[in-house]
DNA sequence: AACTGTGAAGTTTTTCACAGCC
DNA sequence: GGCTGTGAAAAACTTCACAGTT
């Protein structure tokens, strides 16, 4: 992500909201009402200090000697992030993980909708998932075109993903989640942020302990 | 991610060296033998004279007036990353996304491979994910346990994800990825990567134009 | 008494810039 | 001429510490 674009706020900090964001819902769902700085970093092993610092930039959602409402601070948050709203949003890639991400019912209430997913594989198109059903990638440029698509999911294999990306872009999408193990070459102004779990998994092995030096 | 144990590298410049491998086997299978900093760098978005600093810290593995040889940088980050070797991996839950990670065949010649798959659902165990079938969340325990497994994959609904967390950690596992939205508790010395798409959409939503200012 | 908001101090990370090498 | 390796400078980020508020 090429992202500093923004006036001042540093985009590590805005990275973290939507952890404060995850955590506080969970407080919420267990009925608590206030939670501390202090609280809220212990559960996400961040300093009470840093959570205070971020909330500052928008201005400080808390209460000296009390700490921060759960609902206040959720609801603007979620206002800061411009989640308050609900994205449609597109998959492209309707294979294991463009199916397992099309299902998954948890984008709705964080503000997001998978509206629409394409697929190239003539058995998938037509399928339906919830209340979806694939469209050809014949039809991706008329979609994203008409209706302003904004943000879409890269799921296809890694040979296709830059091809989609380019067919993407032309459409005038801003921000691109992919998931296809390969960096994209996109314009300066699209968004682009990458899930590739064996990133994660090479980063963690290099801190473990190699079974036969252990013996 | 509890990390800094390490001597002195920085976390962060270990986080990146998955990000070069990636770029350079993909150089590799366009036939290329070398590629300089600079290049490598364009191709990510990042600095040449951060590459270069991060190889460096490692011992610096290029040719002054040359660049780095491809197939010799991969095979000293694989070696410095500890993904020469093959880790076998747990995944926990084959609903749609266990499934989907567990048939992605991408793992293997990065350095891992899905050697087990748990669910507790009747239908879901017995089915069969490629080479692989699902086991039932009762033997957990004796499979993590009897083969030293030391990372699993959590792909369970969130509110199963920390006793499913809690599990593995009594069986000795070193390393949780984990899906499920939720910070997980876990002692110091376990390492936790997380994978929330709906984290990486809210901060790109930060950065949109919402629509309607944009008229 | 408990906790936020926030400048200032401290630390980490990135970038610069150039000597040394091919 | 082109490129790496690397100290030194600059920038970014985190932590401290405390005044101010409830």
């Amino acid at each position: 992500m090429a992202m500093k674009l923004s006036n001042d706020i540093p985009n590590i900090a805005v990275g973290r909201l939507p952890l404060y964001l995850r955590a506080l819902t969970h407080l919420k769902e267990q009925d608590r009402n206030i939670v501390s700085s202090r609280e809220l970093g212990k559960r996400l092993g961040i300093g009470s200090a840093q959570i205070r610092k971020d909330l500052c930039y928008f201005g400080g959602f808390g209460k000296q000697g009390t700490g921060y409402h759960i609902d206040f601070l959720i609801e603007q948050l979620k206002e800061v992030l411009q989640v308050d709203k609900e994205w449609q949003v597109a998959v492209i890639g309707a294979g294991n993980l463009g199916s397992a991400i099309s299902r998954y019912e948890g984008f709705v209430n964080r503000g997001f909708r998978i509206s629409w997913v394409f697929d190239n594989q003539p058995d998938c198109i037509g399928q339906e998932f919830g209340e979806i059903t694939v469209l050809s990638m014949d039809e991706l440029e008329a979609v994203l075109c008409q209706n302003h698509v904004q943000i879409v999911m890269i799921a296809v294999p890694v040979d296709q993903a830059q091809a989609v990306a380019d067919r993407a872009v032309v459409c005038g999408i801003c921000a691109i989640i992919n998931y296809a193990p390969i960096s994209l070459e996109v314009p300066d102004d699209i968004i682009v942020e990458y899930i590739d779990p064996i990133v994660h998994l090479q980063h963690m092995a290099y801190y473990l302990q190699n079974e036969k030096e252990v013996q």
